[in-house]
DNA sequence: TTTTTATATAACTATATACTCATGTAATAT
DNA sequence: ATATTACATGAGTATATAGTTATATAAAAA
């Protein structure tokens, strides 16, 4: 078992902490085919401006993505498009959790019916 | 870009919240070589009995872990070894993202140098 | 210069959650 | 039967965080 400190624990943690928010997910989703400005993820992500900026000012504090400002707009993108690969995992993950329960689920109306016609 | 709706979201983010605790990453990384009981968790992570039955019992509910009363015991297992993945991406990424300001810092170093040699 | 547009941020509130302490519960040992 | 061991859980507290409202800031337009 690998040893890790404190430390690393926390920042591990602080990490998925950053994605362990619907509306910073729906920001990077957002993100995913290149860079947008501030209003254009207040209108894609329904939030409010101060919200969504809030959320950006976190994610880029984090190094997530990156701020360019141009103008009067502040255009945000993803630094490493590798975040979507935890993305991928996770949602695997929840689709192979669903579909287990749906097995689950199924076999239990099965026993139920066998029940009802004995 | 993939649309994802409200409750996709809020899923996705439920389980990166499941991640984003020091203690509970501690644990999973426990478990991470097989099972063991409440108390070797407990030895093991350095946290309360009743803080650590907590946490354990957050991630049996949300299926990363399964549980198994033997006698007064109960062992707790790593459901699915994909969950160390994920752990290895966000590594991969803090790595990647310490050296880059490693390499920063040195540049900011030689700089400082050069100016001050001028 | 004044106004408008785009974004950031401070102050505040509400909610969630991690933790501790105390207690409940269930299996085993005496 | 009683005590002990191993674990779970309820109550209460402290802290963190998401959200709102109002306001600050800064570039561009009028």
């Amino acid at each position: 078992m690998m040893q890790l400190d404190d430390q690393a624990y926390a920042r591990i943690a602080k990490y998925f902490q950053l994605l362990a928010e619907p509306m910073r997910l729906k920001i990077l989703n957002g993100l995913r085919d290149g860079e947008k400005n501030v209003s254009e993820l207040v209108a894609l992500s329904g939030g409010t401006q101060a919200n969504v900026s809030k959320h950006l000012t976190m994610l880029s504090t984090a190094n997530l993505i990156q701020r360019e400002a141009r103008g009067t707009k502040a255009y945000y993108s993803i630094v490493d498009q590798q975040i979507f690969d935890l993305c991928g995992l996770v949602c695997g993950q929840l689709a192979m959790q669903m579909s287990t329960a749906a097995a689950a689920n199924e076999s239990f109306i099965s026993a139920m019916q066998s029940q009802a016609n004995s």
